[in-house]
DNA sequence: GCTTGCATGTAAGAGGTTACATGATTCG
DNA sequence: CGAATCATGTAACCTCTTACATGCAAGC
């Protein structure tokens, strides 16, 4: 129930497109919280009805017009009482955790390719958000005053965290596969 | 789709009934895939039908009957297949992260309670594992000779490093909405 | 007598995924 | 001439969450 809130933050951030929405969900905001553009046109539709959201048709050249979307008072007030309200902390979902225990019911050694492509992945996106760390946060003696900015950075220090320490566990998994692999 | 092979796995590390597959998910293996006891009963029957687990009555004193799960031939062989696909790296949906940019457009100080509840939630996770690691993966020089307690482990692990990186973020987190509020 | 634990389910609704569908422009 | 980008959607299906439902035994 926390997508329209995503969109509502992304809206308040910078108003804009659904399929605006949809390349920023495949960046920045998406990578704490992903969503399709499907799921995206659907909820923008939603909450237009409901209100939430304005639309504003424009016209563009060489290109389709667009639909750009930004946040009314009710939308504000909806992500607001949202935002006061408890939620639960995240359950994860590691579908690789569980492939690591069902690999002791096959052939833990098969699992090595996998788990290395996916090292592969977490250390492009470490490198991607050490890069928009740079881009974006970094000036001489950058002040931060700005509240947005600074909760933007701290977010995305968390992002950073993860994937650090994702690398460096998925570095002990491939370890502990080359150990049971190696007849040990 | 992988609640079913996060059960088949769990049924292959032992045998049990649905209600102690719920357990188990509240536990262990629910740490890294989180799942209700209405979704595991829904998936029991599905994969009862497709012939992957068999269903034993047992009856018990004092208690009602059980009906003990284990997983079958066929079950084995649809496990051993999933495990040779490849599966996208986890799109993490991290709802806490959506509410500290959004914190920007309310008041970032009101989500210091929120951030130290799930801190506390955090810390007593770890403090879970640790105790859990302690109790299975300590012994006097433990030779762990079996693939299925050394993969355990490292997912255990992987466990331990995330709480211990979310602990450390969360308290990055507390520290900027701190200096938020005191008007820096 | 009330709560907790054991044990199994149904049903409605919300949310998410995948496939299908269209149409213009720009770049190689 | 084909692929990629911009732009918006529909439809079917699957999954997940939440609420409801039952019934016995044990312990306080």
């Amino acid at each position: 129930m926390a997508l329209e809130h995503a969109i509502l933050v992304s809206l308040l951030e910078k108003p804009g497109s659904g399929y605006e929405l949809a390349r920023r969900f495949d960046r920045s905001i998406g990578y704490f919280w992903a969503a399709t553009h499907q799921q995206i046109y659907r909820i923008l539709k939603r909450m237009e009805n409901d209100g939430w959201i304005d639309a504003r048709e424009v016209a563009q050249q060489n290109r389709p017009d667009k639909k750009e979307y930004s946040v009314s008072a009710p939308g504000r007030a909806a992500l607001s009482q949202w935002l006061h309200e408890p939620i639960e902390p995240e359950s994860v979902r590691h579908e690789l955790a569980v492939k690591i225990r069902g690999a002791a019911f096959d052939d833990p050694a098969a699992l090595l390719h996998e788990v290395e492509r996916h090292r592969q992945v977490h250390a492009d996106r470490l490198a991607h958000y050490l890069a928009g760390e740079r881009r974006d946060f970094t000036g001489p003696e950058a002040p931060e005053t700005d509240a947005g900015r600074e909760l933007q950075h701290v977010v995305l220090r968390g992002g950073i965290a993860y994937e650090r320490m994702t690398l460096a566990w998925l570095d002990d998994v491939i370890a502990t596969l080359h150990r049971l692999g190696s007849g040990h």
